[in-house]
RNA sequence: GCCCUUGUAGCUCAGUGGAUAGAGCGACCGCCUCCUAAGCGGUAGGUCGCAGGUUCGAUUCCUGCCAAGGGCACCA
């Protein structure tokens, strides 16, 4: 329909400029408009052109007009206010859209044509070193979504869970299960201060314990003989002060890893198998409840063990990108836009995390995936540069990499995030509020900006609840329908398209506007990769439903040309809420 | 110090180079003998952070300032 009209003021257009001899070409502008009161859709294009034109602007407008071909869709054509031109559409304009619902139903508004091209949307990808927090719920939520939303217009996507199950990190994951499984085996060892203290890693541990018995036990005096400290810093300390704890506890920490290894031998990678394993199995129960699904696991030690990793740092030497300096192995990132060069590996022979990182970028490019998409936190802002860089020194294509940050999580309430390893997990949240709750929260907001996260909101199981202003709206449909058939009435879809005339009211109007916008929405929330566009959207279309129900009846008993009508129309507001609704991820109740 | 993001109603947030800036919550007033009141209708509430600039037109774009958050490793 816009499309339609767009055509028809093309064509006005190329008209008036050969009349004033002119060549300008403005991009022609047609939106809908906010006030009924201005029709249904609005352009600016006379404003635009009146200065090339040096006429004035209603000028201009009266000329568009002249030259605008007739057609049967368009009711009127105002000039109006400093010289818009206001369209006003015959109601049958709108109405083939609930034929055209009906028909395609979950297909309605998609492309699954895949012609946009192909994407990799890596998202998520949290440490497996504890429960995911409520930020990681953020990101996957948008991830999903995106994903999803991608799907639905028209790319091919596939979805990746990166597992940093490499480096340091796991080395602590390691040593501080063990260090709770000596506590269990009864010796006076304390955790490590920079170590992670969840409950999670006394879960592991008893499990170790109950599994192997002692079979990993050591005295405490030997653990710590000739450790360095795990110093603690004064109360009211000084920033120095702090800052030189934290490097002590630093200190020991790596100590304590290397007498670990030491004193364990093949029993460390064991233990360290067994704790990876077990946060795995949290993270991926967690995402399975929140119906968050991925096409693929990758894991940074499998590129690294495979060799795939020294194989990518040979093709960057090869192209020349790389080179040594003190010891290390840099990566010339500053000549493709990084504020600097970048280590690869450090001059102690280890990879740094960009290397395992960049490489498995290659890696995806590899699996013939054009353009990447890496949905990361906020405080990965810094690490862009060298990426992109490094990504367009292998590629010289800038659009490779796509990165979406997703800004953080606050909560409200009075409960703050991670605290001494007593957080707010994501599977909290879920299990208290629910999935539906939770994705719906996540994604009215949009992903780049703050968010602050009423758990008592999502979690109140009452007309509060945002998420349930939707779905009221659908299982409201379909117990219209259940009344129908329990009053014995039937309903087709045949009749109701042959009756779409009837359909005259604003309520109506006001909801045949929104499902014929429905395509063009997701599109422009694809383009923008905002997920929140559809939920504002649903918003908007379970308004105009309510405010349809509360005033006028669908099941009539004595029109049933109009009753026909009027369910075509609900039935298909139900389809398009459903159709958002599964891009967000979030279920469209019968009842409720 | 440098870089990024953000400042819109009491609170949480949408939105836009255009005509009178919106929603939810909170406050107040109404609406169920009738398809679920998890709903609807209405009232009140704003110098769109501040100051310049570009423009026919700026809350939107640009610059500066103020404020908040984040980032600036041979960490991950």
């Amino acid at each position: 329909m816009k499309a339609r009209l767009q055509t028809l003021l093309s064509q006005s257009l190329s008209a008036t400029l050969t009349e004033f001899g002119a060549e300008a070409q403005p991009a022609i502008q047609l939106d809908a408009t906010k006030d009924p009161k201005f029709g249904d859709f609005q352009t600016n294009l006379a404003l635009q052109l009146a200065k090339p034109l040096g006429k004035p602007p209603r000028a201009v407008a009266e000329v568009l007009v002249r030259h605008l071909p007739a057609s049967a869709e368009v009711a009127k054509v105002e000039i109006a206010g400093p010289g818009f031109i206001n369209f006003f559409l015959n109601k049958a304009a709108f109405q083939d859209v609930v034929a055209r619902v009906l028909d395609e139903g979950d297909a309605y508004g998609r492309d699954d044509s895949g012609t946009q091209g192909r994407i990799m949307v890596e998202f998520v990808s949290a440490n497996p070193t504890g429960p995911m927090h409520v930020g990681h719920g953020r990101g996957a939520a948008y991830g999903d979504s995106i994903a999803k939303l991608l799907a639905a217009t028209g790319w091919t996507v596939w979805r990746e869970y990166y597992i940093n199950d490499a480096g340091r990190q796991v080395d602590v994951l390691a040593v501080s299960v063990w260090l709770r499984y000596l506590q269990i085996c009864g010796e006076a060892v304390d955790v490590a201060r920079r170590g992670y203290p969840g409950e999670y890693i006394k879960r592991t541990a008893s499990a170790l314990h109950e599994q192997h018995g002692r079979a990993f036990h050591k005295p405490a005096a030997e653990v710590l003989a000739g450790l360095p400290e795990d110093a603690r810093a004064p109360d009211n300390a000084t920033d120095a002060q702090k800052d030189a704890a934290k490097a002590q506890q630093e200190r020991y920490l790596d100590a304590i890893i290397e007498r670990t290894k030491a004193l364990l031998g093949d029993g460390y990678a064991l233990i360290q198998r067994t704790a990876l394993d077990d946060q795995l199995a949290v993270i991926r129960k967690t995402l399975a409840d929140f119906n968050v699904g991925f096409d693929q696991w990758t894991s940074e030690k499998a590129l690294v063990d495979s060799g795939f990793v020294v194989k990518a740092l040979k093709r960057l030497a090869d192209k020349g990108l790389t080179y040594e300096k003190d010891g290390a192995l840099w990566m010339k990132t500053e000549s493709f836009g990084d504020e600097k060069d970048r280590v690869l590996v450090k001059a102690d022979g280890a990879a740094t995390y960009f290397c395992n990182d960049l490489a498995y970028h290659i890696d995806k490019l590899d699996r013939g995936w054009p353009i990447l998409m890496d949905v990361w936190g906020a405080d990965h802002h810094g690490y862009i540069a060298r990426v992109r860089a490094a990504i367009e020194a292998l590629t010289d294509r800038k659009d490779a990499l796509n990165v979406q940050l997703i800004q953080f999580v606050t909560l409200s309430s009075g409960r703050m995030g991670k605290r001494s390893g007593n957080f707010v997990t994501l599977q909290d949240l879920i299990d208290e509020a629910g999935t539906d709750a939770t994705r719906f929260f996540y994604l009215t907001r949009s992903h780049d900006q703050h968010l602050e996260f009423d758990i008592d909101l999502a979690r109140s199981q009452s007309n509060d609840n945002p998420v349930y202003y939707v779905q009221y709206a659908h299982a409201r449909i379909c117990r219209v329908f259940e009344q129908l058939r329990d009053k014995g009435g039937a309903w087709s879809a045949d009749a109701g398209k042959a009756a779409l005339p009837r359909l005259d009211n604003e309520h109506e109007k006001a909801l045949l506007t929104l499902l014929n916008r429905y395509p063009e929405m997701l599109r422009k929330a694809a383009a923008a990769y905002t997920p929140h566009t559809v939920v504002f959207f649903l918003k908007d279309l379970a308004e105009a439903l309510h405010s349809y129900y509360n005033q006028h009846r669908f099941l009539l008993d004595d029109d049933a040309e109009l009753q026909a009508a009027r369910l075509a129309l609900v039935q298909a507001t139900g389809q398009v809420i459903r159709n958002g609704l599964s891009i967000l991820g979030v279920s469209a109740p019968e009842k409720m």
